[in-house]
DNA sequence: AAATAATGTTAAACTAGATTAACTTTTATT
DNA sequence: AATAAAAGTTAATCTAGTTTAACATTATTT
């Protein structure tokens, strides 16, 4: 049943690393499918992230609530991204941030002694981990190098040019929290672009 | 001659995996070692960046000379830890970083493709990468939420508190830039600091 | 020991973006 | 269709951090 379901998983997996039949089959009989409502949480902030999350379907947001009560995104996730609070995870201590659904989401879930098990049994996995790691990395040195070198909205446009397909589907308010400004000053910045 | 060297390296390696006699010779044949000026350039902006660098002794630093050509600290990096422009690293394409030594310098470099063989020969070395890159994500991402969620002064005191090592050895208009601030700001703030 | 370069400080004027608050538009629920 | 809830806008006031510029201190070189 999850054969049918998973075939984004594989597909996404043979692009770094080449599986035979076997190690497919393996890879399938460890993960679980799992579909999410609108607005329920992958992740709790506090809990053990117990899942890494393959998504099939939907959309969802992670973030971080400070000492003050303010909710930053950290990140968003669409169809073929993965998600977790990765921190906590590898560790299997209490997460820093949630992860939340604004649609409905269908995943695939790793558990960690699920991911640690099969990893023995297709060590070749590793290298797949690998990889998709340094592209997170890199991706999460750049947003630092443009949250330090870029105005809010030149910020705002690259978002726009890099995730077309997120903008639309997201609030604005969430992508002001994302960019690390206000709606209000989102709102100017969108009204400033429309009158140039 | 390397042997003696690259003893650190080793010690490193077998924190997170267990290679046997073997396969630490073999990681040591896949190496090499380099010792930098201070002042000297171990990658620059627009070079392809040939290796991975394990640092014995010394520090560098990591920037990026953005449009206006202002300088932004992305990383510091001192004994134990790696250094390299990652994205450029794994694509063998043009470098957005500079890799600079603000003191003499030695390291044990990893060439791109002496890597790849090397993960070839040990694949167990996979799961080193893997987790290296893990840690290095989860911090980077961490370092993204504090930018959003804390103040200047309470990042200055954090950077103080998790590198006390680093912040002693570099120029304080270095740390400025690391904290994406300006050294005048940063003066004032170390100024209220002594004063209360 | 002087001279120069590098680093650090202080303070006044300025600006990007935050805050507050009132209002409008869109979407979902009954 | 009416109501409520969620999302988005506008504008005035405010503030954390920048800019500019002059000066002070500490290293480095001759």
């Amino acid at each position: 049943m999850i054969q049918a379901k998973a075939q984004p998983l594989l597909e996404y997996i043979n692009r770094f690393v080449t599986l035979t039949h076997e190690e497919e089959t393996i890879v399938l009989s460890s993960v679980k499918y799992r579909k999410y409502l609108k607005g329920q949480y992958i992740v709790q902030q506090g809990d053990v992230c117990k899942y890494s999350s393959f998504i099939l379907s939907g959309c969802t947001k992670t973030f971080y609530v400070d000492d003050k009560g303010q909710e930053h995104i950290i990140m968003f996730a669409i169809e073929d991204w993965w998600t977790s609070d990765i921190g906590s995870f590898i560790t299997q201590s209490s997460a820093d941030y949630n992860v939340q659904c604004l649609e409905e989401t269908e995943t695939i879930q790793f558990s960690y002694y699920g991911q640690e098990e099969l990893l023995k049994k297709v060590p070749k996995l590793e290298r797949l981990f690998r990889m998709m790691l340094e592209r997170a990395f890199v991706a999460s040195q750049k947003r630092i190098v443009r949250n330090f070198s870029l105005t809010a909205k030149e910020q705002y446009l690259h978002f726009k040019e890099q995730y077309p397909e997120i903008e639309q589907r997201i609030p604005q308010y969430m992508i002001a929290s994302y960019l690390g400004i206000t709606k209000e000053f989102l709102s100017k910045i969108k009204s400033e672009l429309a009158s140039e």
